[in-house]
DNA sequence: GTTTTTTATGTGAGTGCTTACTTATTTATA
DNA sequence: TATAAATAAGTAAGCACTCACATAAAAAAC
């Protein structure tokens, strides 16, 4: 069975149910994690902001680990979603436009934002990329680039997902950083 | 007194100097911090990576912050001189040239490597970008795009700047990154 | 359909250990 | 010998995590 879009958004719809509880405790790590950072958030913080006992989140994660990778597991999701509309794109030319347009999406809504901050500061905390998350919006915009008629379309690829960790970097950190005047002039950098 | 490349040298040469063991105790707390993280490092392990009872730590620092604060603002030098090349250069050319090899520079020599990895790590955690650490390099940058010809030298330079943002991130963070292929793509893009 | 048994969910007071930091005392240097 | 540098041995607070126990929901037995 091929992969598609339906599939990917399938595999949402029929997420295994959970606990209240356990929803609230994923729910205030998450804020807490993305505000505090991943060490700097003790389990006995988690279980006040939740409103639950705090043994209740090593029933539930096992330890506070366990805890983190729920959050990760939970966000590959969330990613693959994200990219969707994306990779699913067959004109090459609007690929790249919605491309660019992706971090004026995570602007857009708060929570979203919020979502990809945390993904940043763990990264940085945990020191893993996972790059196999990426890896399928890399190759969608090689093809992009292939049918576009650019020389290297694979390092093309790359170099744009590169200056995206770096428009994340600034969006996230820099408190004057104007986003849409980049994106702009990368929107004529690029033709579109 | 004009800013130029002897000044900024010079003000290293008169630095303040120090106790062996207290820069002892800098130099492990720099690699720890870039390492495990800021909160992660307790001042014990400094401490014992240091070969310095604990207490010394606070003598010569106050807190844990203090030595944190001491470490940043030796960064702001030695970040200044590592620029102080490349802003002084005047053919626009050689300096995009020198610009890209930065990255190449930090992963020469371990210590610049964690330098450079604590500053990013740093600015996630604390979430401050400190963005006039690198506006000379982004003048000197927009001057030589200037000087090329290039329609849009300040978003040009930005934009490089963000690049660089991008591939520390990959560096960083993404074990099998190839930097070499990302920068000698670069290369041939800005048609050096 | 009610009782009994089993399982899942939840609590809060502990556990030993680590943390950032202090204080009294000793060692080195000028 | 006076002052600064360094240490060892603390301290209280906070940490991740455990455990005995309570309750609620589901399954099984009658």
């Amino acid at each position: 069975m091929p992969v598609t879009k339906d599939v990917l958004l399938l595999q949402v719809i029929t997420h295994n149910r959970m606990t209240d509880k356990k929803e609230k405790i994923l729910i205030a790590a998450l804020k807490l994690f993305a505000n505090e950072g991943y060490n700097a958030t003790s389990t006995s913080k988690i279980a006040k902001e939740a409103g639950v006992s705090e043994g209740l989140i090593f029933r539930h994660f096992g330890n506070k680990e366990g805890l983190r990778d729920a959050i990760l597991l939970d966000g590959e999701e969330k990613a693959r979603i994200f990219f969707a509309d994306i990779i699913f794109e067959t004109d090459p030319q609007e690929l790249i436009r919605k491309f660019l347009n992706l971090s004026r999406k995570v602007a857009e809504d708060q929570e979203v934002s919020d979502f990809w901050k945390l993904q940043y500061k763990l990264k940085w905390e945990l020191e893993v990329y996972g790059e196999h998350k990426m890896e399928p919006l890399e190759h969608a915009l090689s093809v992009a680039f292939s049918k576009m008629g650019y020389p290297e379309p694979a390092l093309e690829a790359r170099l744009l997902l590169i200056n995206l960790d770096g428009i994340a970097t600034r969006y996230f950190l820099q408190k004057n950083f104007d986003l849409d005047a980049v994106i702009s002039f990368m929107h004529t950098k690029y033709k579109l």
